[in-house]
DNA sequence: GACGAAACTGAACAGCGTCAAGATATCCGA
DNA sequence: TCGGATATCTTGACGCTGTTCAGTTTCGTC
């Protein structure tokens, strides 16, 4: 049901315009293709969140744009390049919502950490397939830098809001105690998302199914973290 | 270097005894391996922690052993059978290591926790491809009732310190606190693993290496972890 | 209008998982 | 001790995958 149009081009071809691509899904026009690197990422995008990770192959993502398997390496070199580029814009989307929940927490920073975990989170299930593909380092180049820039951003938006709350300041490294408070947080948020994905709270949910579940579920998880404030408040709890 | 032997067999074939295969990589003499169902897991294992998950494929572990790539398929039916009976094995240790740290938690239960999470990691770590295989669905038969009952095993163990702590009998059906402490606890030892499997922490880590950074960062993060306990200290702290 | 550069194709290759049909060993009853 | 039933494994094939390479088409620019 895919296969909706067969090569051959009855007439169209307009050849001066550069109304290219339209989005991904419609099969090819004109030899050049026009944007042919955006179409692919929107392809895969396409396929990772209909088949999940496994499921993506890049020959499917040439073929839904109706370009030759080989058109790709044009732009990408291999499919890790294209799956690093999808992975990249995740991280963008994710910062974006780890932004996001750090305006709705207000100025308490705590309900900041809180309300970022809620966007973590939201992410996750939002793109189930792009979220778990931005951590399966086997598929992607570790080493682009841009990649590891975009990875760095979200690090970043976590790691101030725990920088407030351990009253470090903004410049001082990381001292122990902050560190903890940023992998405790980080692994809590990832670990809930990636086994929520997984399925392994699928026998827990109730009647209200997996999202609902899962939605009122994490306020109380989050509620379980508790990272010591630092000494804004004198004579406050040492331990 | 792998076809060390010709499928000729100069002399070889005793016949009587049982001395079937002696452990994965020596290439097959006798036409019926003897044991091959073990030895497909035995490479699949090896293959696992030579080149992760993504690296793993049938046909190779066919190979090591010295037999057709047909041949698992009496076995095991597909690849996901073979991996899924890998899983099985991972979430057996597994329990074994949370059941330890159970053991090395003595009788405070918040101690029993930690130790359970320093079991979790400390498996995650010592067999990455294999903790890695066990939460990635996608390559299991996930209905596989083995596969369940292992995986609830695993999960049991928590479980129940978390109602020792929240005060919970070990009967009565889990409350929201008591789910949202095994949530939490889960989700943080989970991400934690997952996070520092896929590199997610090397850029943190000291001098000392990747492992020691991350073993003692570990109970700092659990640390944070403040399951609420139940009322078994009369004006014990309430939150 | 010609020409260099960029974009894309077509065919090929090795490797993958899986299937059907055939070969071989083991088991078990006569 | 033999012989057939059965479990085990092989052979050969299929369609799929990612990637490479030589060739074709188009674009941009003189």
């Amino acid at each position: 049901m895919d296969r909706s149009d067969p090569p051959s081009d009855p007439g169209g071809r307009t050849g001066s315009g550069r109304q290219s691509g339209s989005g991904p899904g419609r099969p090819r026009e004109r030899y050049h293709h026009g944007d042919l690197r955006a179409a692919l990422v929107g392809a895969a995008e396409e396929i990772l969140g209909e088949k999940g990770v496994e499921g993506f192959t890049l020959r499917e993502a040439a073929r839904r744009i109706g370009v030759s398997p080989a058109a790709p390496a044009h732009h990408f070199g291999d499919v890790a390049g294209l799956l690093t580029e999808v992975a990249i814009l995740g991280f963008e989307e994710l910062t974006r919502r780890l932004e996001e929940g750090n305006r709705r927490g207000g100025a308490d920073p705590e309900a900041r950490l809180r309300e970022q975990g809620v966007g973590y989170v939201g992410f996750a299930l939002a793109y189930p397939a792009r979220f778990q593909l931005m951590f399966r380092n086997g598929r992607l180049r570790t080493e682009d830098p841009r990649l590891k820039t975009a990875g760095r951003a979200a690090f970043a938006t976590l790691e101030s809001t725990i920088r407030e709350i351990t009253g470090l300041g903004p410049d001082r490294p990381l001292d122990a105690p902050g560190l903890a408070g940023v992998l405790g947080a980080w692994s809590m948020v990832h670990g809930f998302a990636q086994l929520a994905l997984e399925g392994e709270f699928d026998g827990l949910a109730g009647e209200d199914g997996r999202d609902a579940f899962l939605r009122s579920m994490l306020p109380e998880v989050l509620a379980l973290l508790s990272v010591p404030a630092g000494r804004r408040d004198p004579g406050g709890k040492g331990g």
